[in-house]
RNA sequence: CGGGGUGUAGCGCAGCCUGGUAGCGCAACUGCUUUGGGAGCAGUGGGUCGUUGGUUCAAAUCCAAUCACCCCGACCA
């Protein structure tokens, strides 16, 4: 493609509206414009790249037997309905109505639609497994989108569904995905880490997130150096300590003592001369209209995921109307201590607490002195608190954990029956038995993949493309296109590297060379064959990668031959596992 | 939704506090010069100052409402 006829819109300055790196870059080097709010349109080259990543993903689902479909995005919501995600998904999701006034969802995802269609096809043991994706755009209406493509509200997403006899021929099909998705990432050069997720209140078996690591990151990743462990820290277990079983019959009565507008941590912990981890923060959630009373250690942070795994249903912080209910005191006096007609559930950490400092559950006052056993009981122990840094890993345990940020780039999940159960998906086993087919899905954000790509392959000058997904393989600088001698050289070695197989994009333009050069440094094609009268004089072009930067003056021939041979290296470098 | 910020030429911004002819840089266009890391000179075009209403002789500027976009928090690929 010649410059001078495509349409490839540069931009010089950091358009205002973007922070995000792969955001700045993707506008600066011409590849998407936005529309409104998280809608994005691609251009030329961000099309081009987008493409090539769909298509890595694409032959790498094929490989692993997976069979492409389409689905429509406008979906009839009956079906969403029926599986009880109308609700669970609420304003998120985009709904619109027909002229005859029936009611719409653009399509957030396609558990429903699948699972609807293959209830009515797949039938026997003998049809099962079967594996059906599809690469098509979503529609969620996002609290806030960010970072351009990172979160948008349309987005491309390759979104597949498997359906086995039972949970065990399930786990194959999840392992084979599992597999294929390390494959597809490493081929578009990501470093994507696969890391144990949580399941969700739905439940599902298995579940693993792969991350980028990235500053924009929106995920906290846990990784223990000392034996390799990775989890999203929403799942990871904290250790369970020693048991510090506290000596009550030492320790003073429970002691009153007046805390006027002291309600955090902190401030009662500095009046009361002690410690966070010597206090007992008592936390009230609801599940619809539930209280849950949870204990935890002042110095640790509440997990709401694990509280709602314990709950077994979505949980949110109570307000403070069912707080005063529940502890006859305002928010911020809450305590174990005397708390009638409602079970107490404690994170095992408050075990080594032997006397702790704690709400009275009466306005403007604190209690120290609080044991455990003595003076109130838990009726149920579990981990509810988020891991920190430094805490010692759960597997390993010699290990220590560290956080750090990551761009969920796929997502896959081993489903159950949830959907097929709610969606009549049955099939007949080989002994007559009618049995609801056991489901997995897998997605992978499209366009949030070439947004994490721009973010891990970039330096200071513009994007560094990884041959895969680069928009072109070759960018010709034909520094004066009015110079003959230039031109021909340049047309020559556009003509020969097309030949060739490769793609390449040419700067035919009438422009300065330092435009030229800062244009191709932003674009960051991973070849760049300069082209000017100076080189020529000894018959030479230059060579320059763009990952280096690195100059070489070589002859067409010579170049032509160097740039294959990159080109070569490095494609099979990426497809190697 | 809560908190913070911004809307003035295609892009980046000043002007607003203290009301009175709408400005700068880049880009575009014309001419001359220049031609290996975003050229120089001279000239030209381009604006309902987000929108609506109010105050005023007079509003980009003051007041109110409203819309849009961005950033920080809770959801997700």
């Amino acid at each position: 493609m010649r410059q001078s006829i495509g349409f490839f819109p540069t931009l010089r300055e950091v358009p205002k509206e973007a922070e995000a790196k792969s955001h700045i870059l993707m506008l600066r080097a011409g590849l998407i414009r936005q529309l409104a709010a998280g809608l994005y349109l691609y251009l030329p080259l961000g099309w081009r790249a987008l493409r090539k990543v769909e298509q890595i993903v694409r032959e790498e689902m094929d490989a692993a037997g997976a069979i492409e479909v389409l689905m429509p995005a406008l979906q009839p919501d009956e079906l969403w309905d029926k599986t009880g995600r109308l609700q669970a998904i609420g304003p998120e999701m985009m709904r619109l109505n027909d002229r005859n006034d029936r009611s719409f969802v653009l399509g957030p995802t396609h558990e429903e639609v699948i699972t609807h269609i293959i209830a009515g096809e797949l039938r026997s043991y003998r049809d099962l497994p079967k594996n059906m994706y599809q690469i098509q755009t979503k529609f969620r209406d996002e609290l806030r989108p960010r970072f351009g493509v990172v979160r948008a509200r349309e987005f491309i997403m390759k979104d597949g569904y498997s359906f086995d006899v039972d949970e065990e021929s399930a786990k194959h099909s999840y392992q084979s995905m599992y597999e294929a998705y390390k494959k597809a990432f490493k081929r578009c050069g990501l470093t994507a880490i696969p890391v144990e997720a949580d399941t969700g209140v739905m439940g599902g078996a298995l579940s693993h997130e792969f991350m980028v690591p990235a500053e924009i990151g929106e995920a906290e990743v846990v990784t223990c150096s000392a034996c390799g462990y990775q989890a999203n820290r929403e799942l990871t277990e904290s250790a369970i300590p020693q048991e510090n079983a506290p000596d009550s019959a030492s320790i003073p009565p429970v002691e009153e003592v007046h805390t006027p507008d002291l309600r955090t941590v902190e401030e009662v912990a500095e009046f009361m001369k002690t410690t966070p981890s010597q206090m007992i923060k008592t936390m009230i959630f609801k599940s619809g209209d539930q209280p849950y009373v949870i204990l935890l250690r002042g110095d640790h942070t509440i997990n709401e995921a694990k509280v709602a795994k314990a709950v077994g249903g979505p949980v949110e912080m109570a307000d403070p109307e069912l707080i005063y209910k529940v502890t006859n005191a305002p928010v911020g006096f809450a305590g174990p201590v005397g708390l009638n007609g409602i079970e107490i559930w404690a994170d095992h950490h408050i075990k080594t607490i032997p006397s702790g400092v704690t709400g009275a559950n009466k306005k403007d006052y604190h209690i120290r002195n609080a044991a455990l056993g003595r003076d109130y009981k838990v009726n149920r122990w579990e981990d509810f608190r988020a891991v920190d840094a430094d805490d010692p890993c759960p597997k390993c345990v010699s290990g220590k954990l560290a956080i750090s940020w990551g761009i969920e780039i796929g997502h896959v999940f081993v489903l159950g029956t949830k959907y097929s159960v709610a969606l009549d998906a049955y099939f007949t086993d080989e002994k007559g038995n009618r049995k609801p087919m056991v489901m997995g899905c897998y997605g992978i954000g499209i366009s949030r993949t070439l947004a994490a790509a721009i973010e891990e392959h970039a330096d200071e000058n513009g994007i560094v493309w990884p041959v895969s997904i680069a928009p072109y393989h070759v960018h010709i600088l034909n520094l004066t296109p009015k110079n003959d001698e230039v031109n021909q050289v340049s047309n020559q070695l556009y003509e020969t590297f097309q030949q060739h197989g490769l793609e390449v994009l040419m700067d035919d333009r009438d422009e300065r060379p330092g435009s030229k050069f800062k244009d191709s440094d932003l674009l960051g094609l991973p070849y760049r064959v300069v082209i000017g009268e100076k080189g020529l004089r000894d018959g030479k072009v230059e060579f320059v990668e763009r990952k280096t930067l690195a100059m070489e003056k070589l002859t067409p021939d010579e170049c032509v031959k160097t740039v294959l041979q990159k080109y070569e290296q490095e494609s099979t470098a990426l497809k190697s596992v």
